[in-house]
DNA sequence: GGATATATGACAGGGATGTTGACGTAGAAG
DNA sequence: CTTCTACGTCAACATCCCTGTCATATATCC
């Protein structure tokens, strides 16, 4: 069957190469940050949190949990462990008192910023490396690789940092 | 300070999307064969060892363990279960008979495939909404911000697919 | 050939992160 | 007032990763 237009095997390898692409990039991406989340004993979950907290001041658990999808004691751990340590703040919700509303302390935002900065470095040479053109893309595919409900939640988000 | 031409808040938003880009687009990637990996009692780990071994029949030991930057331990436990389940065989090397040279068995080939599709659907539904452009963008941003390790590594392996 | 290095396997023990399920409390909503 | 919701907590457990150690077979160097 050569008269197929979209070939199997360009496809076979595109995806392959989609899944190298997507495992090496994020294990580095997030990587970046690692040096110091070991250092202070903290994990990759804990970076998690820090960054939708910070992403997303005053959210509640319950948006949380929606985001990072995993469970509530999973998040509890976490979470605890971060008010404990003072770098989240919880503070009881306005309209809806059952509420606990998440915010960095300036502590945590100031850790926050470190993991950031980290991230921030390799990002920047990589978008300059590949050009405004490649960026765009870049944003495209994720964009469409993901859930609609993840999508839904960027754009969200975009519009609270233009605030 | 209006007068630096890269704003630090463009910048600052430029990461904080990109750190969400890459969060929900390895999530939703990545779990996409969870489905199944679940039905089968295996796990990510499990997918990543069958995805680099098809990837690279014949690897030994040690470079799977480069790839994946795990331990010899962590993989041990993995890639036993792998084997005992026959879906991977391992055979002594030639030129080193030291080495245990990795590939999967006709069992493998049909989990990895099976796993596959399902990320594949995703990738190609994703990669037409995007449009050819946007998937080079993706590529040369995803390739950018890895480890040049990484990228030699896939590198590596495309040359292999071309035969 | 003997010393040394390498590739792999295996065991002990531990930590981070995730799960399910059950229970309790405060507050919202009908 | 009853019911639902948001949250916290506890127990128990699974997965996946780690460090450290020891053993074995094979290569390689002198």
């Amino acid at each position: 069957m050569p008269d197929i237009p979209e070939t199997p095997n360009r496809t076979i390898a595109d995806v392959r190469e989609a899944q190298d692409l997507l495992f090496f990039g994020y294990r580095d991406f997030t990587g970046a940050a690692d040096v110091i989340l070991t250092e202070l004993g903290l994990g990759r979950a804990h970076h998690r949190a820090l960054h939708f907290i910070g992403r997303t001041p005053g959210l509640p658990v319950s948006e949380l949990l929606a985001v990072l999808r995993i469970t509530k004691q999973s998040l509890a751990r976490v979470l605890s462990e971060l008010v404990a340590r003072d770098y989240v703040a919880q503070v009881q919700g306005h309209t809806d008192r059952r509420q606990r509303l998440l915010r960095l302390t300036a502590n945590g935002l100031a850790l926050e910023r470190r993991l950031f900065v980290r991230q921030r470095d390799r990002l920047a040479n990589a978008y300059a490396q590949a050009g405004p053109v490649a960026v765009d893309g870049f944003r495209a595919v994720m964009r469409a690789i993901m859930d609609d409900s993840a999508r839904d939640y960027i754009d969200g988000a975009a519009r609270q940092d233009e605030r």
